[in-house]
RNA sequence: CGGGACGUAGCUCAGCCUGGUAGAGCACUUGGUUUGGGACCAAGACGUCGCAGGUUCAAAUCCUGUCGUCCCGACCA
């Protein structure tokens, strides 16, 4: 490709759309541009980057018996209702009716669809393992897109799904894929690594995340230095808070005192009450809607003063993902106190709400000698023991593990880095395969349900995290395997029949003989211009071709990001295949 | 959905407080000089100042509403 043919809309500034350093390069080095929020456009370069991730992806997801199939992105309603998703996944699904009133849904993802598929196909125990995957449009309807391509309303997604005929069989898929995506994050030249995530509400036995460390990533991931443990920091675990729950016992009844104004654990933590955050029993109410069916209930959660609730555990623990905070008046209505005086100690509770619902979290079993609040503006309470003063539903792990505490199963620190998910591998079970009858009859002739996977990846999204990884002050720093042209030629001047420009020429059409994608720079500019380009677009190679080197029958060879080295013209081709070849081993 | 900021040329922004003929740099066009890391000179083209109301002799500027963008939070199979 000659650039002069091309489109690459490069920019000296960065719009003010965008506030991280992988946007700000997608847009300098003309990748994509903007339609509205949330919505990109990908140019020349930047679809070229697309497909070679998308091949990379196809290759292994086909490796391990992947098929590709193209499912439609609208789809009728109906199926969503049928898996219960309409309710649960209403948050992020666009719906549009069509002329005759019918509501569709725009796919965020597919499961409802492959799975009507499979039930209507699969029969019999013979036609397992099956793995069918997609890269397609997905739409989400996100609350606040941003960052660019990380969190938009429209992207490009690789979903797979497998098939089995048993528990077993479908463990094997998953470590397949597994061990694909392991393959394809390493061939886009990216640091990732796999965490145990949530499963949420589904309650599904393995998932996993693979995630990018990146200060911009949306997740937090905890982590152990022996590599033996890494998960979301929605499903991290440790051994517990590094400070032990109180369990000082001085035999007293609980004891009100005056707290004129505090209503938060710091406030007591403060002079001159100076109870720490350990010693304290953050209570927090919860308005939970259990089900569709179900009425919306009030669930009190005990924490203690110096931990977090995990939203996502919660969730768990509750069986759903429908829930707020109470507001303030649902609270004093029903413990007649306000938020910062609420307590769950049996003795203050007014009849009605000795029914609440109460979970605890495990740091507080067995605690003793704690404050929390007395359901009495003004008031807490002291002397609290959790075994003799209050009433707990279910125990549970509800806290967020802080750095610092120490690994269950190596018994390190934990360490917590900031990461992107690119992908997410999930064991379904027969969650779907119920909901549209997906059965096959087994070697007994046994009708059995069909166990499966869903395994995702963020295209467009991994595309960006290379950039987020791959940089430098000059621009983007494309690994070999996903840049959009390996080498860019630049001949510093372009007068037709030169000795430099009929060199770049030669060279041009040498290289691309054998294989390698070439942009050719003959734009009629000034070195420095073309060189910045060449070095913000982010090709691996560039070959420089300048008068005073050639004289010598010399030309530059520059790696970007490495050091310019002067080859013989007529090495150049075979130096480049072997800078080409060492870069293709060590990626 | 709550809090905050911002909408002026393709891009980055000034002008607004204190109302009075629409600005700069970059990019673009033409000519010339340049030519090894984002050149220089000259000439030129490019705007319903987000939109709609209102106040006023007069609104980019003041007021109200609205739409959009960005940030923080909430939310997020």
């Amino acid at each position: 490709m000659r650039w002069s043919r091309s489109f690459i809309p490069t920019l000296k500034e960065s719009p003010a759309e965008a506030e991280i350093l992988s946007h700000k390069l997608l847009l300098r080095a003309g990748v994509v541009r903007r339609l509205t929020g949330g919505l990109y456009t990908f140019l020349p370069l930047g679809l070229r980057v697309l497909r070679k991730i998308e091949g990379i992806i196809r290759e292994e997801i086909s490796s391990v018996g992947g098929l590709e199939v193209l499912m439609p992105a609208l789809q009728p309603s109906e199926i969503w209702h049928q898996s219960g998703r309409y309710e649960t996944a209403s948050g992020v699904l666009y719906k549009a009716r069509d002329r005759s009133n019918k509501e569709w849904v725009l796919s965020p993802t597919a499961e409802e669809v492959i799975t009507t598929l499979a039930a209507g196909e699969i029969s019999s125990y013979r036609q397992m393992p099956l793995n069918f995957f997609q890269v397609s449009v997905k739409f989400r309807d996100e609350i606040r897109p941003r960052f660019g391509l990380m969190r938009a309303k429209e992207f490009i997604m690789k979903d797979a799904y497998s098939f089995d005929c048993s528990d077993e069989a479908a463990t094997i898929s998953y470590r397949k894929m597994f061990a694909a995506y392991q393959r394809i994050f390493n061939r886009c030249g990216l640091i990732n690594f796999p965490v145990e995530a949530d499963t949420g509400v589904i309650g599904g036995s393995h998932s996993h995340e693979f995630m990018v460390p990146a200060e911009t990533g949306e997740n937090d991931v905890v982590y152990c230095d022996s590599g033996q443990y890494a998960a979301n920091i929605e499903k991290a675990t440790s051994a517990g808070p590094l400070e032990p729950a109180s369990k000082s016992e001085t035999g007293d009844a609980p004891e009100k005192f005056y707290t004129p104004g505090v209503t938060s654990i710091e406030g007591l933590r403060a002079a001159p009450f100076n109870v720490s955050g350990s010693q304290q029993i953050k209570t927090l109410i919860f308005m939970v809607k259990p089900s569709v069916a179900d009425a919306t209930k009030a669930v009190v959660v005990l924490l203690r003063g110096d931990d977090q609730l995990n939203e996502a555990k919660f969730a768990g623990l509750v069986g759903s993902t429908v829930f707020r905070p109470a507001t303030g008046d649902e609270i004093f209505s029903m413990l007649n106190a306000h938020p910062g005086s609420l307590g769950a100690v049996t003795s203050t509770l007014s009849t009605s709400s000795l029914t609440l619902t109460v979970l605890a979290d495990e740091a507080l079993r067995g605690a003793r000698g704690m404050t929390t609040g007395a359901n009495e503006d003004g008031f807490h309470l002291r002397h609290v023991n959790m075994d003799r003063d209050v009433l707990v539903t279910c125990w549970g792990d509800l806290r967020t593990v802080k750095a610092g505490e120490l690994c269950v199963s190596t018994g390190k620190p934990l360490k917590i880095q900031r990461a992107i998910e690119v992908g997410h591998v999930f064991k379904l079970g027969t969650k779907y395969s119920e909901k549209f009858n997906a059965r096959f009859l087994d070697a007994e002739g046994k009708s059995q349900l069909c166990v499966m996977g869903c395994y995702g990846i963020g295209v467009t999204r991994t595309l960006q995290a290379i950039i987020e990884q791959s940089n430098d002050k000059d621009g983007i720093i494309w690994p070999l395997a996903v840049a959009p042209y390996a080498v860019c030629i630049t001949p510093l001047s372009v007068v037709p029949g030169s000795a430099v420009m009929q060199t770049a020429e030669r060279l041009y059409t040498e290289l691309t003989a054998a294989g390698v994608e070439v942009m050719l720079d003959d734009r009629d500019d000034r070195p420095g211009v073309k060189f910045k380009d060449a070095d913000l677009v982010g090709f691996p190679i560039r070959l420089g071709i300048g008068e005073k080197s050639l004289a010598k029958g010399e030309v530059e060879l520059k790696p970007r990001g490495g050091v310019l080295q002067a080859v013989k013209v007529e090495d150049a081709v075979k130096q480049v295949l072997a800078v080409i070849a060492a870069k293709t081993l060590s990626e």
